[in-house]
DNA sequence: AAAAGGGACAACCGCTGTGTT
DNA sequence: AAACACAGCGGTTGTCCCTTT
C-alpha cells in the first residue's frame, strides 16, 4: 500500500483562499514549478502538493484564458474527442490557455448534452462511426497519430471542418499533428 | 419572496505511467 | 527485475449560483 502523498489530517481541503493562491503565486515566481511534494511546506502552505499542482495548473497560471469557449475551440474538441476519447490532457493540449479540466468540465456540461439532444448528433455520430471504420482499416489504429491523420482525411472528404465563426482566434492550433504535449504547452507558454 | 432543481465549475480521489535506486 | 517515489490523468463529488415554480 503506497503512502499517502501528505499528512492529511494537517492539510486544509476545499476552495483555496486568496492568502493561500498569492502565496502559491510568489512562490512559483519565485522557485518555478516543479517538486510538489515538498512544495507546500516550502511556501507556508497547509496543503497536499498535488492540490497546489491542480490549483496552478487549473486555476493560477497566468497564461490560461478565462473566457468562454468560442464555437471554433468547441468544433476542435469535438473533432479531438471523436478521435481520441477521453483523453483530456492530449485534447487541451491543443488548445492554448485551456486546461484538461476545464474542457473536461466543458465537454461534459455543454457539449455532451448539445450532441445528445441535436440534430448535429446525426452527423457526429456517422462522423464517429467513419473515423473508426478508416482508422480500423489501417494497421495503426490505436497510434493517435494515425487517427489524426485519418481524421483530417475524413474531414477534407467531408467537406472539411464546420465553417469557424468570426470570432475564430488565431492561436488556435487546428493543425492536427500530434506533438508531446508538454512540450507543446512549454512552447505556448513561451510564446506569451 | 422563498424553496427546489439544475447547471457550471473547482477540487478531491484513486489509479497509472515513468523515472530512479 | 523489483520496489519505490513522484507527477499526471480521468472520474467523481461538492459547492455555489442562477433559473424556475
Amino acid at each position: 500500500m503506497r503512502k499517502p502523498c501528505c499528512d492529511k489530517q494537517h492539510t486544509n481541503k476545499g476552495a483555496w483562499s486568496q492568502q493561500e493562491d498569492q502565496k502559491l503565486i510568489d512562490y512559483i515566481q519565485k522557485h518555478g514549478e516543479g517538486c510538489w511534494r515538498s512544495l507546500p511546506q516550502a511556501a507556508g502552505l497547509l496543503r497536499c502538493g498535488k492540490s497546489c499542482r491542480l490549483r496552478w495548473r487549473n486555476y493560477l497560471r497566468p497564461d490560461l484564458k478565462r473566457d468562454g469557449f468560442g464555437e471554433d475551440e468547441e468544433d476542435l474538441i469535438i473533432r479531438l474527442h471523436a478521435l481520441l476519447g477521453n483523453r483530456w490532457s492530449l485534447i487541451a493540449g491543443r488548445l492554448p490557455g485551456r486546461t484538461d479540466n476545464e474542457v473536461k468540465n466543458y465537454w461534459n456540461s455543454h457539449i455532451r448534452k448539445k450532441l445528445e439532444s441535436s440534430h448535429r448528433n446525426i452527423g457526429f455520430t456517422r462522423l464517429r462511426a467513419e473515423i473508426s471504420s478508416a482508422a480500423r482499416s489501417k494497421s495503426q489504429a490505436n497510434d493517435p497519430e494515425t487517427l489524426l491523420a485519418v481524421n483530417n482525411q475524413v474531414f477534407d472528404s467531408n467537406g472539411g471542418k464546420p465553417e469557424p465563426s468570426n470570432k475564430s482566434s488565431s492561436d488556435i492550433n487546428l493543425d492536427l499533428t500530434l506533438s508531446i504535449p508538454s512540450k507543446n504547452k512549454q512552447e505556448s507558454s513561451e510564446e506569451n
